[in-house]
DNA sequence: TTTTGTTGATTGACGAGTCAATAAACATCA
DNA sequence: TGATGTTTATTGACTCGTCAATCAACAAAA
């Protein structure tokens, strides 16, 4: 039955089922059996076309940056004025996507995994970067004419609090709640910028 | 050899070793035999202790809280005012103590563990109560005398910011800056209440 | 002689990665 | 067109290693 043009089917199958896997078991303590059943096939498939585990997590960590670089571009691409673009970068931030069970199984894990691993360090270092670059496009407009030095301080700032909300929002009981998250981002740029604007 | 009174010194070190060897390795992938050699002593001799992993790992965290909340609550006692009490409570969550590697291990880990071991979430509670206790405490003299919310909602912000600040800290290559981390927050904190007071 | 401390050896299970082998699609050329 | 060779897809079975947990046995203190 072999078809040709199965690798891209089959990788992006992978990646499905590790993420899935990853967001089941709650930790990369995953096997490679166990994603590969899940994406219908054998292991020794699995190994074919990735090479091994770890490769299989850093296509999985990939594509979940993909996937929310892609929402934040989209955000961006309708909003209007500075206020508007920070709010749609937060938004995006706290979407329902990206508060499933396999996409905070992903984060939780690819931080931990950031520390050892280069590739996933890497790959954290570009999502930081980008946010912040983000960021700091969105509130040159907005601080003080004064120093250039501020839109960066608080690009970082909002940076920490985008991650530590999120963290938050995502390890506390019940259904987490993006809207709260977004409120609790915007106070805090309201306490920065002043509350002008929408 | 066998002295009397083992089990006290043999748990503490269990629970060192255990620290430790999550900091070496960055996860929860570490061996009882791992830690049991570190700690000098058999794996048999580990089980019979703690009777299994992930005891000896709820323990780890345990002792990791406990210094913590120690570490606080020290910060607390010699702080002057409201203001004081605040700046100590952040100082002490940015201690150097916090951001040595098996610390920074044990955190990442915990959060992740968090997710599926009850008994770690119920760890975590407890740390996010008694933080926002301690918050909520020294803000109520400092929010406006309107509404008593404001207290609860502006710990949550700056809680969320520690987590947030201590996550990138943490894991930005290079040394850790404990004291740019509580510059970060302090500037959340001006921004929130006024400049007023040290 | 009961309790506490201690370990070497063993068990039973599981997992990552490899390999040899099979089968289908495709390519080439006589 | 048919024969032959090549690449891609696919798997079952296997290797080699590891690890958590248990046990039987020994030592010393009370």
């Amino acid at each position: 039955m072999p078809k040709l043009g199965m690798e891209p089917i089959r990788k992006a199958a992978l990646v499905q089922a590790t993420i899935h896997e990853i967001g089941r078991a709650g930790s990369l303590d995953v096997t490679v059996s166990q994603i590969a059943r899940r994406a219908g096939m054998s292991t020794a498939l699995a190994h074919h076309y990735f090479g091994g585990k770890e490769q299989m997590f850093l296509a999985a960590m990939r594509h979940v940056l993909t996937l929310y670089g892609a929402e934040v571009r989209g955000a961006l691409a309708t909003a209007e004025g500075p206020r508007g673009r920070l709010l749609a970068i937060v938004r995006a931030s706290f979407s329902p996507g990206n508060f499933r069970r396999e996409v905070v199984g992903a984060w939780l894990n690819f931080w931990v995994l950031a520390r050892t691993v280069p590739e996933a360090r890497r790959l954290l270092d570009v999502y930081q970067g980008r946010l912040r670059s983000n960021l700091t496009h969105a509130l040159r407009p907005l601080v003080g004419t004064g120093a250039g030095e501020r839109a960066g301080a608080l690009a970082d700032g909002v940076g920490a609090m985008i991650d530590g909300v999120y963290l938050r929002e995502a390890l506390k009981a019940g259904a987490p709640d993006g809207a709260a998250a977004v409120a609790m981002v915007r106070a805090y740029l309201d306490a920065e910028l002043g509350e002008s604007g929408a």
